[in-house]
RNA sequence: GGCCCCAUAGUCUAGCGGUUAGGACGUCGGCCUCUCACGCCGAAAUCCGGGGUUCAAGUCCCCGUGGGGUCACCA
């Protein structure tokens, strides 16, 4: 067998989401399992969305689950650079080698045009997909003309139209996908960076990963992949796709924001330990043997493997309850010194209490005041059911309040930095555009995020307390609200 | 909707043709105990449906059904 070489490769576009670091844990396992590397590759070609603080955050994460890289952006490699920002003349020469072979070629569509295509397509009940308008111009020599002339343009994969891409899943087996079902991706945006099938294929193979494991999202995506590689003439990977994870809500979504905490930090903010985070991840999916729940990574690496019938495809739903479980198994088996380290090092420190300090400091007149004032800094969900004041506005009911609190946390989300002012602005901009009093939102608000109608300021709390307790409880204080009747 | 993936209790799973279908979370009951928690004991609860193959099917095959994913100049 070849070496083991695998990766993970986030995109920088928001928090760390359990979805990578599950994924990463089942990469990181194999790797260490065959005595192969584990490589971290960041995918930040979407230049709207990807930031540096984002790819920083989903580094601080890995390394608190445990799961180092043996190469990476910041501890390099012998294939780097392992950022694709930095690549971005490899994956255009890469382009223009498939130009040249006339596996791919340059297309002037304008969005306008692609945008009516879908529209048209779905008025009518078509087929979705692009309709290969450009796939003549490069033979007529129309698009050297058009683009010598600087006119805009996307490379686009020629697919074949007919005949089927099989892809042999280490886990799976044989999926067979029709052609037809895949239309000419584009590999080079007009901004001259690549998409993630381009990029995705090139730093594979540039970097010689030998499987590819990812989530089962990709399937669909995979000839693309598949046909990149023949076009290249290089061998393929071999694939994996793993199960996505999913919410705990009647459909079993794949998992979610709006419907379960996805972020990292959030668990990390709870109180959940790295060990028992990334032991319970490789429960989802996968089990040790021997009725053994309790395992450390190194266990799991002895006895994991990618073969038929070694993990579970179905997607697991993400139990919260079970977590705390087995959180509370790690904490019990600390003694007293580990534990007031533990304590310390969430949340119980000197850094925090700073934070604390002046909000608190005109509101106590002695010091234990301010244990019993805090909770709500400290605690995780709140209970609805026990707070100082209903959740609902003179005058409203609970449908008018749920609705307008869905439109306040999805507002919430777009928000780039969880800081006083933009909050501020941000409520504001939000109580004018619903028509709702300021007062109003802002007590709702208020006893949403620490369930008191009593606090220090509002955004100061919003921001200590952070963005995913912060949706917690929104989303929390929502489905509480459906239990409410209308004061009649 | 097309294509693809998946299917053991509410949840996570064991099972790899013959088992009283095992374990864990959660739930309920009991014990322990100054309370709570831990711990211990116990209970209820599962093979999606229908056809095959076979002496024998949760296990293999097919068809349904259900759920999910995907159909972007996002990954």
């Amino acid at each position: 067998m070849t070496d083991v070489r695998v990766r993970i490769a986030p995109s920088p576009t928001g928090d760390p989401h359990v979805g990578t670091g599950y994924v990463a844990l089942f990469n990181y396992a194999y790797a260490r399992r065959h005595g192969g590397k584990f490589l971290l590759r960041i995918e930040d070609t979407d230049q709207q969305r990807s930031s540096r603080e984002s790819e920083e955050a989903i580094m601080r994460s890995l390394r608190w689950l445990g799961l180092d890289w043996d190469e990476g952006p910041d501890v390099g490699g012998p294939h780097g650079p392992y950022r694709q920002s930095e690549r971005a003349q490899i994956y255009r020469e890469h382009a223009k080698m498939l130009v040249d072979k006339g596996a791919a070629y340059r297309c002037f569509c304008t969005p306008e045009r692609l945008a009516e295509l879908r529209t048209h397509q779905r008025e009518n009940k078509l087929a979705y997909g692009y309709d290969g308008h450009c796939r003549g111009l490069e033979a007529s020599g129309e698009a050297d003309k058009r683009a010598a002339a600087g006119e805009a343009h996307v490379v686009r994969l020629l697919m074949p139209d007919e005949g089927e891409t099989v892809l042999d899943d280490q886990l799976r087996g044989e999926v067979r996908l029709p052609n037809s079902e895949v239309d000419d991706q584009v590999l080079l945006k007009s901004d001259g960076l690549p998409t993630y099938h381009l990029a995705n294929v090139v730093d594979d193979h540039l970097m010689k990963i030998s499987h590819v494991i990812r989530a089962e999202e990709w399937i669909s995506s995979a000839p693309k992949h598949l046909r990149l590689y023949e076009a290249f003439g290089w061998q393929a990977p071999r694939f994996v796709h793993l199960p996505l994870l999913r919410n705990a809500d009647k459909n079993r979504s794949k998992i979610s924001k709006r419907k379960n905490p996805v972020s990292l930090e959030y668990y990390r903010d709870i109180g959940i330990l790295p060990h028992a985070m990334v032991n319970f991840l490789a429960l989802l999916g996968w089990s040790f043997g021997d009725d053994i729940e309790k395992f450390t990574l190194e266990q799991m690496v002895e006895r994991f493997d990618l073969v038929k019938g070694s993990v579970n495809l179905t997607g697991p739903v993400f139990d919260l309850e079970k977590l705390a479980w087995l959180n509370g198994k790690y904490l019990q088996e600390l003694d007293d010194e580990q534990l007031a380290d533990a304590f310390v090092a969430w949340r119980v420190n000197r850094d925090f209490l700073v934070k604390l300090a002046p909000l608190f400091r005109e509101r106590i007149r002695k010091l234990d005041e301010l244990m019993p004032q805090a909770t709500y800094f400290f605690c995780g969900d709140i209970d609805y059911t026990q707070i100082e004041a209903p959740l609902l506005p003179k005058n409203r009911t609970p449908k008018e309040t749920r609705e307008l609190l869905g439109k306040l946390v999805d507002k919430l989300d777009t928000l780039r930095s969880f800081e006083v002012e933009p909050l501020e602005e941000l409520f504001r901009e939000f109580c004018e555009e619903s028509g709702w009093k300021t007062r109003d939102v802002f007590m709702l608000t208020r006893l949403i995020v620490t369930g008191r109608k009593a606090s220090p300021p509002l955004f100061d709390t919003i921001k200590l307390v952070g963005r995913d307790r912060v949706r917690r409880r929104f989303r929390l204080a929502i489905e509480h609200l459906k239990t409410v009747k209308a004061p009649s």
